[in-house]
This record gives C-alpha cells, sequence and structure tokens, in this order.
DNA sequence: GCAATAGTGTCTTTCAGACAGTATGAC
DNA sequence: GTCATACTGTCTGAAAGACACTATTGC
C-alpha cells in the first residue's frame, strides 16, 4: 500500500442487501421503494452508508437488523463483489459492498423498517431497480445457487422445523429445475448431519403426513449436490 | 440507500494484490517491502489508493501492472471479500478490496515497478505481514485452491506452453497433496477444452521427452477436480 | 542392455440418474 | 376400499481411486 500524497475527494461506501427468500413457489427479494432524488418512486435494495467506526460486516448486519428486524448473527451474510464504477451513483463517487442474506420466508417485511414500503418481489420481476441494483441481484442469485451446490445453506430459506420437500422445493425454485423426489431424499439421507428428524410430522390436507427435520451440524456437503 | 445527512469523515479504499505463483515447488506470492511508517522495513501486498475517476477493478489492472508489468487484461483478477475493520490501518480509516491474480513463474518481479524490492516469498513462510494482510492472503490461498476445483484456471500457473506433469505440479504445490499421475491424465484428457496439443515435445535430462500443451477454450471443468 | 520419466489400460467402488413399488394418512 | 402424498428399493452408467503395465528418450 504506498502512501501517496494527493488531494482526497469525496468517496462514500455503502453497504447494500440482496435478502433472499422463498415465497410463493417463487426466489423472492425484499426490496424498498426509494422516497428521494436520484431514482425516486424506483424500487432499491435495501442498504445505507457505512458507518465510521464500524466494520463493513457490522454495517451489513445493522442494515438488516433495521429493515427486517432479523439478527444478523442468525442469518447466513455472504459478501458479494463490490460494485464501484465512477458514474454508478449520480450523486458522487459511492463504492457499495454487497451482501447475499438468506431468510426465511417471514410473514411480511417487518413493519417499523428503516426505509416505509418495503416489499417482497419476485427477483425474474424486479428490473428495472435504481443504480445497479439489477446487477449486483443478479451476482446474489447467481451466488446463491452456487451456495446451495456445496453448503447446507438452503436450510436457512426454511424455518427451524421442515419436511424434505420442502428443503427440496427451495432447490428447485432457486435452481429452476426440477429434482427427483426419491434421489433428493437419498442424497439428502446419506450426507452426514445435513438433516436431523425431530421425530415430529406435518399433516397436511391430502395424503401422508410427512416427517420434520433441522438443521444439521454440517455446513459443506461432500459429495456436493450437482446442478447440471 | 438511504440518502441520509451526516459528516463526511475521511474515509479511503484501496486495492491490494496477492499475486501467486508457482517456483520452486512452492506456492509463492509477490511481496513489496514497505518504505514508510507504519510498518516501516515489513514486507506487505502490493497495493494503492483507488483514484476517483477509475473503476476498482481498473484499479488492480493498473496496479498490476505498476508492480510486475504484467498485463491485467491476459491474467485472471479475481477479486476477494473487503477488509474494512475500523483499526485495520493506524493512519485512518481505509477499507481494501483485494484481488488474486495468478501469474506463470515469472523470471523475477519486474524491475522498474512501484514499490522497490519486490520479491517472491513462499505463502506459508511470508507471516508477519504489514497490516492485516496475513488475513487476506490466507483468503486469497485458499480461494485459489477452491478455484482449481472447477475452473481450468491452474493453467494460467503455468506459461503458454506446459507439460501434463507441469499441471499436475501445479494441483500438488497448492492442494498440498499428491496425485496420481496416471488418474490425473485421464481426468484433464476427458475434460474436452481443458487443455490441447502443440504437437511439441519437451525434452528433459533423462526419461521419456512429455508432450506439450496448451490452455484450452474450456473455462469451468464439469464434472469438477475433486480435492479430498 | 539399463535408468528414468511419460503415458495407457483395467479393475473396483462410489454415486448420480432413472424408474417402480410400498407406506401412511384422510375420507 | 379410493385418493393423495411420503418414502424406500433397484438397476444402470459415469467417473474417481487404486494399481500394473507399456513407451520413449539418453546413456
Amino acid at each position: 500500500m504506498t502512501s501517496r500524497a494527493r488531494k482526497h475527494e469525496d468517496l462514500r461506501v455503502t453497504v447494500d442487501l440482496a435478502i433472499l427468500t422463498v415465497r410463493e413457489e417463487r426466489l423472492q427479494v425484499l426490496l424498498v421503494e426509494r422516497g428521494n432524488e436520484p431514482y425516486q418512486g424506483r424500487l432499491a435494495l435495501p442498504g445505507g452508508f457505512l458507518r465510521v467506526d464500524e466494520d463493513v460486516a457490522e454495517a451489513a448486519e445493522r442494515e438488516l437488523k433495521e429493515e427486517t428486524g432479523l439478527d444478523g448473527r442468525s442469518l447466513p451474510l455472504e459478501q458479494l463483489p463490490v460494485f464501484g464504477a465512477p458514474g454508478r451513483d449520480p450523486r458522487g463517487r459511492v463504492v457499495t459492498v454487497p451482501y447475499l442474506a438468506i431468510a426465511p420466508d417471514l410473514p411480511v417485511p417487518v413493519a417499523g423498517s428503516d426505509a416505509s414500503g418495503a416489499r417482497w418481489e419476485p427477483v425474474d420481476a424486479a428490473a428495472p431497480l435504481a443504480f445497479d441494483h439489477d446487477d449486483i441481484l443478479g451476482v446474489a442469485v447467481e451466488r446463491a445457487r452456487v451456495m446451495l451446490e456445496r453448503t447446507t445453506i438452503a436450510t436457512a430459506f426454511c424455518g427451524t422445523e421442515f419436511t424434505i420437500g420442502d428443503l427440496r422445493h427451495v432447490y428447485e425454485v432457486v435452481w429452476q429445475r426440477p429434482l427427483d423426489p426419491r434421489n433428493f431424499n437419498r442424497k439428502v439421507g446419506q450426507t452426514e448431519g445435513f438433516v436431523e428428524p425431530t421425530g415430529g410430522k406435518r399433516a397436511q390436507e391430502t395424503g401422508r403426513p410427512a416427517a420434520l427435520y433441522r438443521r444439521g451440524r454440517a455446513t459443506t456437503l461432500y459429495p456436493p449436490m450437482l446442478r447440471e
């Protein structure tokens, strides 16, 4: 790092959040409507400026809390590549650090959040968003797809108790691809620590009730779940 | 992104480079000796401040050029998670965007580079580096390991012409693990577009000469090369 | 011929993909 | 019993891991 004497111009750092969930058979993202220019009235990813006294990851957790009421320590937050093109924000030079957060199907975006009018939108119907948030969202979705292959992150889309069918559904919705339920069950079952049975069952309108599971202690899947 | 009125304090963004190569049977990183405080005399990753008129990726390419003379467009540059803890730089608030660059075994760090005294060091003998560069280097090495699994990036460690043995050697050095040459040959051969034969051979002091290859057009490996 | 390294072939096991059948609930 | 959904079992083919053999050079 060279210590070069140079005029220091205004440069700000923001944190943006791509909070994904699976709702109503679709992959959805939490968006807020912008109240001010630029892009007034357009939807955008929630986010805010980095404070001078906080770490970047802290800022992401704080924003998550403010927007959704969720505790960042309980949700997996994954940092994505920064976006820092000079013209990306008309107000000046802003470099943003985007984060991917994976949330279970929340009842509804929590009221009292920082930006009013927060709501879920399907990721494939979100464009056009403010700034370069379409690009950020695209990167977030692709990252989520890759993470499902090698990690147990898919369980974070589910509540504390879920069925194997719920979990398979997450994969199908995120990957946009049907999976064979029998092969999926076998794969999940033989991956040590992916899920563990709670003993409970979930009845439904019709058919046999499904057994309930919770997350196991494993974080990575080996061998990986294959997408192609 | 909320538009919040607040006092703007001094915040700078830097780009740091973890330039890795395989030299003398070891994974090595390009380091520079710091000429100024803080950490004067300590080794550090090369890097520099982001200019107001350039994109972050541009800054990384520029630094790479300045430090090594290498063209960033010809080398794969991969962005790593930012490091932005408040106390990481004693001079003030500095958020850094680290990049992983993968280079062939260069003759020697190019003279005329920005920081004098640039040199290769084995990654496992580099600590302690200045700032939090030990952590950054650790992330870079782990990223390189993962990338070898699913991409053809290993060829970037080699020159334009290389043998299958050279390529296997890259994997062995980065993964710190011996690989079976026969299984490795089969795997590389049956992965379409990984390498293509040039027709040439490379003689050596003893034994049968090895056939030469160049990079193929494939960028991803499917199925992946497995590490475990 | 020998030494040394490059490259090929074969067997076995693991595991994904495809598909048929059984189990458990509500009515 | 029927219907609907959950779950289990079996066959097949692809590919990784382990290991023995042949090929091509210099001497």
